[in-house]
DNA sequence: CTTGACCCTGACATGGATGTCAAGTTTTAG
DNA sequence: CTAAAACTTGACATCCATGTCAGGGTCAAG
């Protein structure tokens, strides 16, 4: 698939697929005049990237985590660390979100009665 | 108090204390230097915009939310739609972020095992 | 071959909260 | 009174994913 099949696929801009591939974090074949072309399972990988980075993830941490280029996975104590530590962060954000969501519940409530 | 007093207990910084009165969020009596001080129920009021801050509120919608500057509360159906509407989406966001904590948990174990 | 849709690279722009620096004023401690 | 610490305003810088524009190439259908 090209560049807009797979923009259609997943939602992400055309730009953001470049950036991502910039960024070392996906890769595609190129035709004869120099065109991307990726494979189907491109779009999962892109559904992936699309969820750490909503979760407050950078490109260089993501890089970090999924090792891409090089396919066969580098399983070190710092990767380990390094996803763990990750999921802290999410896993607490994910508490204070939660906090907010009652605050703001609380104001709807509060609006809502009288 | 003064603004390093509120920026010690809240963990702001001066800089974006300054920011969130620039915006509308906080008021702050002045001395006749024209230094500004906060009641004690200042921190609570910040405590509150960095939540919403964190929750993806941009300031303008924090305004909208928490009509500050005219203490009392104007009720609208206006706002109480605003209202649920930021409610939903910090929702959504929450249910995505437990998504992708699910993905990153997978991934956790899977390089723990082994 | 031609045309229109699609793609390429490179560069600059954007938003929004926050950092940082400069030059000057206020407050507080000694 | 004086020195240091804290504060003031204003301006410019930063991050970083994404938008957007320009100028040019590619590809498929007629």
């Amino acid at each position: 698939m090209r560049i807009g099949d797979l923009s259609a696929a997943t939602g992400a801009s055309a730009r953001s697929l470049r950036y991502y591939e910039e960024q070392g974090l996906l890769v595609s074949a190129r035709s004869g005049g120099g065109q991307r072309h990726y494979p189907e399972t491109a779009v999962e990988r892109v559904s992936l990237i699309q969820s750490l980075l909503s979760a407050g993830l950078n490109s260089a941490a993501i890089q970090d985590v999924l090792p891409c280029i090089s396919n066969e996975a580098i399983r070190t104590p710092w990767l380990a660390e390094r996803l763990t530590s990750e999921l802290d962060r999410v896993t607490r954000q994910i508490d204070d979100l939660n906090r907010t969501r009652e605050i703001l519940a609380g104001l709807v409530e509060e609006y809502r009665v009288d």
